[in-house]
DNA sequence: AAGGCGTCAAGTGCATACACTTTATGCGAT
DNA sequence: ATCGCATAAAGTGTATGCACTTGACGCCTT
């Protein structure tokens, strides 16, 4: 009489919770679900056709990311970025890059430094014909190379993460005009300081270069 | 006939779920459940006497914070730390403290330096008497207000959470001869440059501070 | 009329039942 | 004896129901 639950029809890539994760993640990144939204677990679960259970577990999930808010017993909310708070993220993207830049001038392998030059090099041609989305994937993988090359596990970790959290708000920064070309140039200057092994130089590039996308987003966000 | 279930009889502080992520955490942590044990959902459940639900949402939290892995299907366990990792943290840790503590130096109210030099002041008398466990609590007040100190909400989080994964591997740190001692000359070396307002300085004595703290970890855990 | 109190509805928190996946085990074939 | 396969047992994933908390509304009191 309780649960005649029906089979589930659709084979999902993950889990029903992974599903809902990356769902929920989308449409608050994205700014379909505003800052202070309320998340209502049933309507939710009624929405996207599954259970409460998967549901709260999303939540959970987001709300250790910091992209939601959790406060007991009164539900789940779109997380409020505080212009304060961004700045302060912002502010951590540039030292993280800063160190994992540092790292990566001092630790990088010959292939590595290789690869870095090489795609760096790739991505000038998007620049020259203004391919914005392009660019971007060449930019995200620029950052990654710079992670990884510090050799070390857990920096390489918390720089993602940063990173990944800042994305919505890094999302306009080439509407600025001619910051595509403003930020290949000062990619230049850290690859140039990573290939000759100067930490201290390439540190300086790495924090200066997402110290200006932080204010160059933070004009953005304000002026929206 | 289903579900005739049994009012709750102990009013508990917070919810079953923050309960149970404490108790597992610290089981964890304190080593009672051991790297790579299986943490089976139902024996926890029945165990601690709660449903499975709650023990499955703190297994989630815990796994967001790295002290256990879930392996979709097959259940969660103890996370095992590699020495490899276990030195990326460390390291992680050194330079998040190295920043913490330049931007302390530069940015610190007059009150929170006072209050810094007060209780590093303070925590002598504990060197004095070889107190171990009275000095580790100002121990871990000192990098707390270091941490606030440097007026980044975000970067204070990394701090706080870095150093939290770290502590199970610090514990037996002071065990080792001279330790305390050592450890209070290097805050003082911090404590110094922060009054002074050198940043540099500051972040080099943090960063080496910490760095010893993981050479002296590194010996107890191959020790062991 | 304003304030306090009781009641109720909405929604979260937890428990439990069912469905599905993985893994261990036993049996037969080679 | 060993390898494959079938089958079952154990355990995770999801659904759903009941209990409890919170906030809102209306009624009664002053």
């Amino acid at each position: 009489m309780t649960q005649p639950r029906k089979p589930r029809e659709l084979v999902r890539a993950g889990t029903t919770v992974d599903h809902m994760t990356r769902l929920l993640a989308d449409r608050i990144v994205t700014g379909i679900m505003r800052p202070g939204e309320k998340l209502d677990e049933i309507s939710l679960a009624r929405r996207f056709d599954v259970s409460r259970t998967p549901v709260r577990e999303a939540l959970g999930h987001l709300a250790a990311m910091g992209l939601v808010e959790r406060r007991p017993n009164r539900g789940a909310f779109v997380a409020t970025v505080t212009p304060a708070h961004l700045a302060s993220m912002f502010e951590t993207m540039a030292e993280l890059e800063a160190i994992c830049a540092r790292l990566s001038a001092e630790r990088m392998t010959a292939q590595e430094r290789r690869g870095l030059e090489i795609e760096h090099c790739a991505s000038a041609q998007f620049v020259r014909s203004d391919a914005e989305s392009d660019y971007e994937l060449f930019n995200q993988d620029f950052h990654t190379r710079l992670y990884r090359g510090a050799h070390n596990a857990h920096i390489c970790d918390l720089a993602t993460r940063t990173r990944s959290r800042l994305a919505p708000f890094r999302r306009a920064q080439f509407r600025i005009d001619g910051r595509l070309a403003k930020s290949w140039r000062e990619h230049e200057q850290i690859v140039t300081a990573v290939l000759a092994g100067d930490g201290v130089a390439a540190a300086v590039a790495a924090r200066d270069h997402v110290t200006l996308v932080g204010v160059a987003s933070a004009v953005f966000a304000s002026e929206d």
